[in-house]
DNA sequence: TATGAATGAGCCTTCATTCAT
DNA sequence: TATGAATGAAGGCTCATTCAT
């Protein structure tokens, strides 16, 4: 019993930390935030984040590893399965929306994801990948999935097709978690934009 | 007289040094990079680096602009005044075929502009992100006379478009200047599926 | 009544804490070694420590003192009055013997003694060479006792002399609780070549 | 030729910062000193050291490599050949001789010798009880060669027998170096009080 | 002009010690 | 009495930058 109420303590503890961190790494970037940076914010002294952290490192991947599981949740609940263009189009849509909504709710992990993680360490910089790598995985499987049934364009290479899909979202989310989209209004454009674009390209 | 040749003594130390720079820092990543790395590499003393430039990020943005400098080049040779679908794509093809051309040549320069140069600085960052914003406003200019001319789709959100375009052309260079393509099958699979989907889309 | 138990409890608790010490500034030396280590090898709070000893010095400084104790009194049953070489063979004998059954029975007290008092602190190193000068101080009676009796050398300056057989002890004892040495038989050998060396020299 | 300039240049200054540690280390001992100490004493900054040594131990280890050096030598001068008691004994004097001559020149060496290197790392201590052992190697030559000859005593175990010396003679050294024996006088009467006690024993 | 020795700001990390619970 | 979370002094080490030669 004060075992779970310790480790829950722990928990909170350990996401605080992690939540002044998110503020310290994307507002100075990874290397030049200190450790003792994050503790300010906390009023902590610097000693006690090693308590719960192993090193600066470890922080940053911590961080990393919870949005990259966010983001990768939201992905797997979407099967490759289904029957038409406007189903697909729908499908894509909610994926959109899920991983929009987790930089809407915070515009500082996009920096860290799409930014600080390349500065940081090849590993960090390969977590990012992977994720992407994955998530250009499963598209490739809704692609086939469409091209099977007739309703995505046959001469698609879907491997290629997935991948470019892959960098529009993430372009969309670096996007809408730039400061410089605030509006509503906006975010709805690229979000239709992009569906768009991914069925009908530019053409008219 | 004198000063010309050496002004092209100079030019042709300093040139030296970035070659040895790019090297040094798309292996080892801006941060790890130490001067002395890149001064071994020259067999000059550390000290003489300073002579050619300020300090270690003026390396970096020298690198950085010189590489956006040819970038721009290529995309401001393409008047946006093309009249129909074939000859836009074919302008889109060439741009393509350009940029692929700077990086296929020397592919860590994609290491360089669209990974170390997101964790060294806000400033590099502001660089790059200012060159992908200015080839996005050139792209822009083609689509809003597409739709003008009426071989673009009306519906189309513009602004937003153009950074999808830019984005996925920039996933392209990327996979194609990793070292997991080397084939260049694969390289004219990437190029024919990006053109075709940015015409096109995904639909049948 | 309630007070004697408590001091007894509590004697225990600090004899425990000696005794985890003991193993851990053996193995791991003094600075190597944390107060964490001993509170873990007890299965206790490394708080709880710091209820029985001041601080991690002082954990050392106990056991150290314990051991000199020990030693002290090991030399101080014998009489500085023997009337002949061969009681005075048989003297020094009983004190190896003594001596060594310490060591023999833990040879971890001999690195803690000879080897990390060294290394800690001036005031450490002095308690064990003021045991050593107290051993020697005795081993002085000893002599002038010999040589007034004439069966010690009288050329011998005594000082000299007590201080270079203190020396010849303590050799013996690091052999003998050095790990090399575990063999009984050759325990022996240094018991008796000590006990020789001393009385005759090594001349014939 | 500039190159051997600049090697006695960097040999000079590695020399200036072993001595200005040997000072620290032996005043302060080597947990206690701090890099910055040393820097301190020479007037230099602190991240200048480590142009020339690796790190902290890794000046220590010079230092106590050095030292070894010189004893090492003074010992191997000495054949084991001698053919009589006296010139055995006049061999050992000048062994003893030639070690108290480097400490009676730096009695801070002994501090770092036999003190403080039993402190500092498993890896220091081992050194120092190396070059013990080979020297009681070389004495047990000396012995081997004494019994054989029929000088030494026949019923010698010569291996603890030059253990024994060795103590003896690091003992001596211990208490020249130390602070309270200035006097030449005491000197001499340890040296000769020594060589005597190996000879002949305590007994008459 | 070239060099590389010197510098010291700066930062991460450890761990003995304290003290509220 | 026991605990262990919190603390922060302390220090080793790196490396970009300077500058005398």
């Amino acid at each position: 019993m004060a075992n779970i109420a310790s480790e829950e303590k722990i928990a909170r503890r350990k996401a605080e930390i992690l939540a002044a961190s998110i503020e310290v790494f994307s507002s100075q970037g990874f290397h030049k935030a200190g450790i003792a940076d994050i503790a300010k914010q906390l009023n902590i002294g610097h000693g006690t984040i090693y308590r719960y952290f192993k090193n600066k490192r470890d922080i940053f991947n911590a961080i990393l590893a919870d949005l990259l599981g966010q983001m990768a949740e939201i992905v797997m609940q979407e099967p490759p399965t289904t029957d038409s263009l406007d189903e697909y189009a729908g499908q894509l849509q909610r994926i959109a929306d899920g991983l929009l909504a987790i930089f809407n709710r915070d515009p500082r992990l996009a920096r860290i994801a799409f930014y600080e993680s390349l500065g940081v360490d090849p590993e960090a910089t390969e977590s990012v990948e992977h994720l992407l790598s994955v998530f250009a995985q499963f598209t490739e499987q809704y692609m086939k999935n469409g091209i099977e049934k007739g309703f995505l364009r046959s001469t698609m290479n879907s491997r290629v097709a997935a991948n470019l899909v892959t960098a529009m979202l993430v372009e969309t989310i670096k996007k809408v978690a730039a400061k410089d989209i605030t509006d509503d209004q906006e975010i709805e454009a690229w979000r239709q934009e992009m569906i768009q674009f991914m069925i009908g390209g530019l053409g008219r």
